[in-house]
DNA sequence: CTCGGAATATGATGATCGTTCTAGCACCGT
DNA sequence: ACGGTGCTAGAACGATCATCATATTCCGAG
């Protein structure tokens, strides 16, 4: 890998990191370019779209990672019920590391800049469409098909963005705890 | 009323709706004192905390004007699945109307200052625990009592705020419905 | 070894950020 | 009408923001 590409991966990985806990607004270029340990110089080189630019490719790569770390805790589990406790408990293990910073990695960034920022909104759309469609095939898992299926997986999405964000609040995983025994009654498991 | 009162209520006023649409950094105090048409130099005499409390107050005031709003829809509606599409077309047309600029009015203040703002992330608690105790209560109305009611509670709570983020990203209030016809069906109506 | 483009370094740009300061206006009870 | 205080006007603070221009170094191909 030549020294250009190894900057921008650095650049990227740094930018996904503090987007998560700072937001848009809340991150600046200077702290990305010290948190990357990259040169000062280059950002416009590398990332002619200024910010936004970097924003969003941040965020389709931290997502194609986020999914890559589901989709294997999902392979290892042995019941549908199991799978659903990976699921949660691998953001409730990312929010207890992290201190209730960490949350879904890329829904601060989602409804900061999706009315402001057409390639953020479309990077986040993006994402959440690969987690969807993880959802999906998790519902065809419990025997739902077509809309169903379709419903369910949005609805299973919904639920643990909305709880991944009431947690940050609260401090505490209970939001997600409470949500995964709905979803247990719900999906009868 | 006396001029100061009506300055700061003012103020608070155009910061709810700032910080729903352009979240806390994304909004700066000019924007404010000019939406409000209020007197700059009086922001720091009524809110000495700055920034910070102007935020705050600012939620805890939209979160109890919702919460109003948001019982009176409840309290008109004559079945269960009613009160269901009432909880959710509040949203849906809260969408519709700002061209998805406006989906929940806290959330994304509340994710990008719940581990930078002490203040801001207790008047979040305070706006989502009051929703909370409204969702709980809904969960009474279809018979559940204690914990159960509790954890039904919180993942209404969940799924709804979840399917707003979602909806902002999409541009469409498809997620909205989606959860609402899973919920129908986990509660039965 | 050399040459040329890729990559980096450096620093300045104007704008805007939140905050603070000092005057001075306006309105109150007396 | 008067004094006093609640409130406002407006500017200036240093800091930081995203962006860009220019100069310099690196590195691989010929």
């Amino acid at each position: 890998m030549k020294k250009g590409e190894r900057s921008k991966a650095r650049i990227l990985e740094a930018t996904g990191h503090l987007l998560a806990r700072q937001g848009y607004h809340g991150t600046g270029l200077a702290q990305i370019v010290k948190e990357a340990d990259a040169p000062r110089g280059s950002l416009y080189f590398h990332f002619p779209g200024g910010k936004e630019e970097i924003a969003a490719r941040a965020l389709v790569e931290v997502g194609r990672r986020t999914r890559g770390e589901l989709a294997t805790a999902l392979e290892g589990a042995r019941s549908v019920g199991d799978a659903l406790d990976a699921l949660l408990g691998y953001f409730a293990e990312q929010l207890r590391a992290s201190d209730f910073e960490l949350g879904c990695p890329v829904a601060t960034v989602a409804l900061e800049a999706a009315a402001t920022s057409a390639p953020v909104r479309e990077a986040a759309l993006e994402v959440y469409g690969a987690w969807q469609e993880l959802a999906t095939r998790f519902a065809h898992g419990v025997g739902l098909e077509g809309d169903a299926a379709n419903d369910m997986g949005l609805a299973i999405l919904s639920t643990i963005e909305g709880a991944l964000l009431l947690a940050r609040v609260q401090r505490s995983t209970e939001p997600l705890e409470a949500s995964g025994r709905v979803l247990r009654k719900l999906l009868g498991v």
